[in-house]
DNA sequence: TATGAATGAGCATTCATTCAT
DNA sequence: TATGAATGAATGCTCATTCAT
């Protein structure tokens, strides 16, 4: 056996970081931070307790990338998807609809984010984070289509913050009753094909009911 | 000297599990089930830690009363406010006013709603509690108005459960809104006549955005 | 109301203590002493716990006087027992006898030495009692007896303080067997009546081997 | 490095598990269960008191544990020496010496059965466990062996039950008297020469007249 | 890299004891 | 005397983290 290529090597230490992170990532959105135990993620990603500690300094670090990872991928999407072309309103519409279709086939995601924001006093000091500042940076992108919105007038004029906020209120909430529908048929042992039907039919509420906060008068 | 009555008894120890939960509110908002300690709990109170034991069981049992107080008040004021006369749609608008503008004196009640269906798995056994059945309940009033809006044709029709939730993620969304704005404005050292106007135009923007997921188009 | 003469309040002292002291032995009999806790013992008494300090200065106080007092009366009991004229082997067949009917009556009491002497390192410190001087003090007046038995030839020679032991220890784990078939017999509902002749015969096995180890051979 | 094999974490395993029960038995004979600490027996083997965490689930689980393998122990002895062949009354008079023998080497098994029955209670539910069916258990061997004797007319008639317990009282007390003189006789700074000869006469006297119990009239 | 045994700070909980009334 | 609310030292137990292999 020849011995590993530094690049075999970084090769390894990246997917085994990744593995840990998804392993966090399930444990995560059931727990939250304080309850999520290291030997818990471990045993998740099917390592040794120990190993973890060869990848991140500690928990806190973990969970400080993890969280991170998870911004600056939903920022890299959020930011993509509002640069598009076309209507304002259209792209909101877009958005609330893809969200809401990729929270059927992996809820984890939403479940992530409406935990993260109550626990990231844990990852860091009210210096290096406050919650304002972090909506703010998650919303940004948002927050921009909206502005243009307003400068065409497909939208109602106001506060953009409190706008994608608000918007990304109510879709939350639509997603957080779209997972539970879905768990309580898979609960009751529908068949795949049984429900989706009925699950298309709230989608199609959640997205127009989410963007009816931007219709002008 | 003689001891104390059984009425003075009794008198001390309502006070005292008041302000035990009252200290529990404080310091969970903050930290969450997991990570709000006993201890924390009883400094807040400003009581010896072996008194919490003395007036509850174990740190569960003491969470468990928390929520079901805070649970029942919140039905109860909900309830009541729903049953009254009136356009469904006015209802609601009031509905949102009000809980904003107690979000401004008292942000510790929506902050205490945040978290609580979050950490419900920690006080609860899941055939105790499914989230979906809390969501249901702790929602009831609200889809009973809707349904009755809809009924009248003031509101448009879909599923009430669902339009139910997003008007309380809009809102709760608004109210984090104006509970965050009033903090950074606080921690500027405004004072509060300066920024009382600007509160009340995020307030008027919250409820009228909310309710507008209601309108028939 | 006149006020308490003092001898009436002496009095009323006086039986207090008995209560907590009988409290206390019933509750020790059942958990040991580390395991007795006070507020245990005064719930049995029927009192305040707070109230017990107020007549005895602590746990180790109370069980010590406990202690002190069973071990004197027993002692009292014992002596007066083993002073009686006649023949020695008598006299032990005779306690042999009483105390296996009293336990028959209130197990108490054997339950209290059983455990006693274990416990006794938690009262005293080593210098203030070992417990081989505890059993050469307990059994003073059984030894004495066994030596003027010895000394007339009709108890055969050889230890005397042994001899004692192992009479007791042959006693009380008859007492023991005694004790545990009428709570069986109890527990399966059987009347009084329909098993008092059962014991009997174990109670006289019980006498007739205990003292055979006296037989001269 | 290469880390530990399965084979080398077992033997650790296995080990340590040993270490702690020796170090509890030893803290247990002294102080009792409800009185041994977790802390004590950690240090008592040398360890982190985490560590005692990590071989047992908690406090009650170790000393069920203790108790299980100490009784298998004792079971497994006593079941052998009584299904030897050879006279009854003998095999009564060789075991008494034998375990006489063994409390001058090690007085912690037999200090160790003097507690345990005393804190069963503590481990097991009445339903688990009764103290009668334990005794009878535990002295099941012996009442097999009695009865036998019975039918070869070496051991008078009666209770086994009764006459293995009352043997048992008998060789235990005299268990307790060895160990005591002993230990008196080591504080005095005896070497152990000078009072090998005094045990030696104690212990026979202990045996001859544990086994006058059986003996016919 | 990888394993899992070992460590110990930290937290929940208990209970003897005190104290205001 | 009597009550029961209040205190805090002590103990059981957990879990993040380290370390020998």
């Amino acid at each position: 056996m020849s011995p590993r290529t530094r690049e075999q090597n970084e090769e390894i230490r990246k997917q085994r970081k990744q593995e840990i992170l998804q392993a966090a990532i399930r444990v995560y959105v059931d727990k939250g931070y304080s309850a999520s135990e290291m030997g818990d993620i471990a045993s998740q990603a099917g390592l040794a307790h120990g190993l973890v500690y060869y990848y991140f300094k500690n928990k806190k670090a973990l969970f400080r990338e993890l969280y991170e990872v998870m911004m600056e991928e939903s920022r890299q999407f959020t930011k993509t998807f509002f640069e598009q072309e076309g209507s304002v309103f259209e792209l909101f519409k877009n958005y609330a609809h893809i969200v809401c279709e990729r929270v059927l086939e992996d809820p984890v995601i939403p479940r992530f984010y409406m935990r993260i924001s109550l626990d990231l006093q844990h990852l860091y000091t009210p210096e290096e984070f406050s919650p304002f500042e972090w909506v703010k940076n998650f919303m940004y992108p948002m927050t921009q289509a909206i502005e243009k919105g307003i400068g065409q007038g497909t939208i109602q004029p106001g506060d953009a913050n409190l706008m994608a906020m608000q918007f990304w209120g109510s879709v939350s909430q639509g997603m957080n009753y779209l997972d539970q529908v879905q768990q309580e048929l898979i609960a009751q042992g529908n068949p795949e094909t049984a429900y989706k039907e009925q699950l298309k039919k709230i989608l199609d509420q959640v997205v127009e009911s989410s963007v009816s906060l931007f219709k002008p008068q």
